[in-house]
DNA sequence: CCCATGTCAGGGCCACTGACATAG
DNA sequence: CCTATGTCAGTGACCCTGACATGG
């Protein structure tokens, strides 16, 4: 009665480990991306604070990085190219004077314009062998799994 | 026509990209995995290698990385690794003078034996939130998206 | 006094490349 | 002459930690 009874105990070949095709699957898609982004001198990080930027505005760089999930100590090379690229600008926040308050420029948003696009295509080629009600099975998926994993991260 | 006409474009708010959500799942699966070897003095180059070994008898180095996926030179501390904790031997071929013949050993059997499990727990961990005919889906499409990315990948 | 912020320095892991000696 | 094999050195991304100065 443990659980394994109606199955042979097969020592899984591999191949079709779950752990391993996401770690492969993962692994292209990463690839897929950042070769992407490359191809529009952009980082996935790039990509990453600009939405942000976008949905909720003017941010300090911890905000951000909780926003993001990037670290602080990372950020700050990403907004350095952010910046001198100029799609954001960093001045120190009046307010509070430990922060650096980032904001989108103009141009920050025609380029995450184009960074939307050429996402939203990539997703496609991504997910490329679902079809349409499959993607929504396999993100539903995604995000139940991602839901229990990032919830109490089990101690 | 193009193929956006029944939804908004509405530029994914990154919380649902599946790129992403496929990323952080795959590494909170490889952390899941990498902690739980770790416990057992393992990583997951040593299992792939012993399941390899398992699976289609003695190889030489360049078979084992073929097989595995491990490159060539990354393969070299493995081996050690495994022949230092008496896992497998690592012998030359009388055959063919450039290789080595690297054969599991009995306690590396046994090792595996517990990897085996161990991993195996770890599947289910890993897919705890989905049901069992969830998981067949899931790793179904996963199968195939590693396939279409695997074969050809598109230059 | 404790905490937050921005910054830097660095470690560890991993996919990946290049070179090289030896041998087929 | 070209290719395969085992090995080593090293790069570049990322994830992550630790420390530190400044300021709330």
């Amino acid at each position: 009665m443990t659980d394994t009874m109606d199955e042979q105990d097969t020592p899984a070949p591999l191949r079709v480990l779950p752990s391993r095709m996401l770690s492969l699957v993962a692994m292209h898609s990463d690839r897929l991306v950042s070769d992407g982004l490359a191809g529009a001198d952009a980082r996935k990080w790039h990509y990453a604070a600009l939405v942000a930027l976008r949905e909720s505005g003017p941010a300090s760089q911890a905000g951000l990085s909780r926003r993001t999930g990037i670290y602080r100590s990372d950020l700050v090379a990403v907004i350095n190219e952010l910046s001198e690229r100029g799609f954001v600008e960093r001045a120190p926040d009046p307010a509070d004077r430990r922060r650096n308050v980032i904001t989108i420029t103009a141009q920050g948003r025609r380029q995450l314009d184009r960074l939307d696009e050429l996402i939203s295509s990539l997703q496609d080629d991504l997910l490329a062998p679902l079809t349409r009600p499959e993607r929504e099975e396999f993100t539903g998926f995604l995000t139940r799994l991602l839901a229990h994993h990032t919830r109490r991260e089990p101690s």
